[in-house]
DNA sequence: TTGCTTTCAATACGGCCATATTGTCAATGC
DNA sequence: GCATTGACAATATGGCCGTATTGAAAGCAA
């Protein structure tokens, strides 16, 4: 194995300890000295990995919202290419993987919500976090536009403030949801709503993407 | 002055102290110590009126939410007796009051948010996040409900679950508002148009509340 | 006056934390 | 063979933290 490839191995080995740590215990429950126990190594060596606490939780951020992303993406693009979905129907599941849905979906989603508090003081964080929902935007705002060219969404709309909308809407149901996991079919019900709202008209056919 | 009154000033001079602190360091940067120096006091006068630090800030936190969920009650309170808005109109002004719109309240956000991040992981602190957003959403309720009754909101509506939509909403857009205060306008937009989803309707006379 | 209680102030204490230091051992280069 | 380097492990260090302890004033009841 490539000495690099083996590197980034430890550094993941490292990363997912430091999640497992955060969904347990939450941020403050991480410590280098834990880590390490929780990782099966010495604190040594998480040291020859990371120069700083700071970069080890950095990147284990930038790790779960990779993943995410990822997952979110995936999800939308399958429908979009697979199933054929209105870009409504793709949109709505892509972004439902955001919410914490289930017991998996509802740790990452604690995991990701302790990051995103820290960055709010922590300017390293902070970077992960507006570069990666600035993308997300982007990537919403390029879905609404191509629903323009389809006819799903209406010519006059504003793409950019309503990606935005949405984006804001299924962070703050994803904090509800977390917080009372008895309204989750409520959430999924208002994010269907909103997109409906977005997405009001059925496509025409050749539609783009 | 009355021996418990007295108590109480002291109190609330210390819980002052937590949240500038909070505003400019973050949770993090609280400490009994610190805490102490800020307000201009020993640590153990702290102690002799908070017996543990996590009263201290659970103390801090029902004072600001407090205060935060007054101002939107009052705001909205005024303009619907005093001005006689619609009901969609006060309760946007009200929830916008919960947004980062200046930096008073943006340094308001900023501490209520990092109370509510800890209290994901701090069941003491979860009890006074969830009490108090449980109270907006059924005012929020009933207001959609008096829109009914009134013929701003249209009689299928949900009153619940578009209470529970918007404030999701209103927290989302606090925190990406927060993150980036540039997208303020856009915000307060898509916030009024929320409103106008939910209350599409104009007033009759005779209207309740 | 005496003694008790409240209100604080100063400081001690024990623990945990991030990080520095130091050393070991194997691989690699020459 | 031998110095050098990379990959760790073990432990030391110094600091800060929450809280406990101790005690000094001050008010007040008897």
């Amino acid at each position: 194995m490539a000495t690099e490839e083996y590197h980034e191995l430890r550094r993941g080995q490292v990363a997912e300890a430091v999640t497992r740590l955060i969904a347990v215990h939450g941020f403050d429950g991480v410590t280098v000295a834990k880590t390490a126990v929780e990782a099966g190594v010495s604190v040594g060596m998480v040291q020859h990995y990371f120069s700083t606490k700071d970069d080890m939780v950095r990147y284990a951020y930038t790790r779960v919202t990779e993943r995410t992303v990822a997952r979110m993406e995936r999800r939308a693009t399958e429908l979009d290419r697979r199933h054929h979905s209105s870009i409504r129907h793709a949109l709505t599941e892509g972004l439902a993987e955001r919410l914490p849905l289930d017991d998996a979906r509802r740790t990452e989603w604690r995991v990701s919500f302790a990051f995103a508090a820290r960055a709010v003081d922590h300017p390293a964080l902070a970077t992960v976090r507006t570069s990666t929902e600035s993308a997300i935007r982007s990537r919403l705002a390029e879905a609404i536009h191509n629903g323009k060219e389809c006819g799903e969404v209406p010519d006059g709309a504003d793409a950019d403030a309503q990606a935005a909308g949405l984006l804001a809407l299924v962070d703050g149901l994803g904090l509800h949801t977390y917080l009372d996991p008895s309204m989750t079919r409520l959430a999924l019900s208002e994010l269907d709503r909103a997109l409906s709202a977005v997405f009001p008209g059925t496509c025409r056919e050749n539609r783009p993407r």
